[in-house]
DNA sequence: CCTTTCACG
DNA sequence: CGTGCAAGG
């Protein structure tokens, strides 16, 4: 991910080279995101009767004092995917564990690294089946992935390992990538899967603010995007690009410096990927672009399964 | 200091074995200390020419936005002692170094431990000279003590290193006690001393609001109390038990923890402290126990010199 | 309880 | 910039 340590010059003569409009005082680098009207049914009109909501939260409890889960019982999901939770499973607040409607709670995090990565998975059925990890103790130490086993469909909640600053990480990481491929192909096999999580990839320049600018940085090195197009050619679907392949300054994420999301200087990095069978099933994917309490906004995708 | 770790149980069979009062319903252990009306001039009638303030701020940067300087400019003192500013000289904030009124300032921090420690010394008038620590290597690494030299005293600012929980750190804090008495003694060989800071002990029981549950806790071990007997058994006075003998609850510092200050559980470790032969200009010795900012208040010494 | 630094993002 | 942590108090 970008520093930007420099402070307002989005404009400048950087990577973008498009004419800037001439009449806004701080024009933005990129339009900001317009979700349009919610597609309720599949092209051939069966309405969604399953709604998940995917949300990188940069640490659950900071996200919970600032009214996270009062937005998640808004939207009424029937599961939830939570990334970077930064909370032991016993440190989850009461506030979070008697959330209506989401009863069923599975919770993964770092061993021996409080407060580092984590993921958890709610839902409001009982899941037939749940695992921790993808079976490879190099990156489930980390509490990284969650897959639950629903009758129609498995669904991974998945955060994805940052290369690092400097790509420090980047080794580890296109190991996880091989990996976590080979993990969603053998679930792949057995039932459709619906994979929501932050994937720490834009996978094309549309994807993120400042593509030229971010070459070299992590979640956007040419490996990782990469990884992501080797899981698009096994069978996998990115959701929202697939429904609007033309959509600009989509993003998920903004970097904390700087104000990048006042700019809109984001990148995507959170995703609903469904198995190419599961397609009939797409409604829709929503970009909650409006929403606070984390760097990251929530994701929604509308499934008639 | 005592961890405090039980909600508010602050009156029950514990150490203090007096009745209770019946009718309040949370009765407070110790009295509040109303601060007497100022004593402008020395008991000959000669009015106070030098205003000296002492303050532990708990982290010069937190303790700046909570308005610390403000008040100080309220306060208008000629010197102004801090202690655990946990702040590099290059970090001290701009609002602080144009604070109005003391432009001469002295800074000194601890080495290679960014955030621990550190004094800072602020004078109205340029002083004749300022040294930095007390000669002994273990000790001056860590920031502690700022002399500087007036025409008719030495001013010095202290902050004596804490015992540690499970009095880890006592032996170190005892070898501190032996050599800052030895330096006052050779400054007070050549010019009267008054002697500004966090002592980081209660010398009596009069001194803090739980003496007996105190006993082995840092700040009130016999070995810590006999290292400030020994002080005012070197012909240095405490100023405040000086003026005040019998004052109760009249305490500088409270734990944050459990609320103690709301309900006065506090210790006195903060002290002016002056050569004997000071004491006919010795005026008044003030503590500010309503200012907020830190978790101890600050306290004012005035002299007519 | 609260401040600082740190690793991480 | 902001999270959760550790050390220190």
């Amino acid at each position: 991910m970008p520093k930007r340590g420099k402070k307002k010059e989005e404009n400048g003569s950087g990577d973008e080279a498009g004419p800037a409009p001439a009449k806004a005082p701080k024009a933005s680098p990129a339009p900001l995101y317009e979700d349009p009207p919610t597609r309720e049914a599949t092209p051939d009109g069966r309405r969604w009767t399953l709604k998940v909501t995917s949300w990188n939260v940069d640490g659950l409890r900071a996200w919970l004092k600032k009214g996270g889960a009062k937005w998640v019982q808004e939207e009424a999901p029937d599961v939830l995917c939570l990334q970077e939770t930064k909370c032991a499973a016993s440190a989850v607040p009461a506030e979070l564990r008697e959330l209506p409607g989401l009863p069923h709670q599975f919770w993964s995090s770092a061993k021996d690294r409080p407060g580092y990565s984590g993921v958890g998975l709610l839902a409001k059925t009982e899941p037939l089946d749940v695992t921790y990890g993808i079976g490879d103790p190099e990156h489930d130490v980390d509490g990284r992935v969650l897959t639950a086993e629903f009758p129609s469909l498995f669904v991974v909640c998945a955060y994805v390992p940052n290369a690092g600053r400097g790509l420090v990480r980047l080794e580890p990481r296109l190991r996880f990538d091989a990996a976590f491929l080979r993990f969603l192909q053998r679930l792949d096999a057995r039932k459709p899967v619906l994979l929501c999580g932050d994937l720490n990839v834009a996978h094309a320049e549309i994807d993120l603010c400042h593509p030229r600018a971010n070459r070299a940085s992590a979640g956007f090195t040419p490996q990782e995007r990469e990884g992501f197009s080797k899981l698009l050619d096994s069978g996998f679907v990115d959701s929202f690009r697939h429904l609007y392949p033309e959509a600009r300054g989509a993003f998920t994420f903004w970097t904390y410096l700087g104000g990048a999301r006042a700019l809109n200087v984001g990148w995507r990095l959170d995703y609903a990927v469904v198995s190419r069978r599961l397609l009939g099933a797409l409604c829709d994917c929503k970009i909650r672009s409006a929403v606070q309490g984390s760097d990251h906004c929530p994701i929604t995708a509308l499934l008639a399964v």
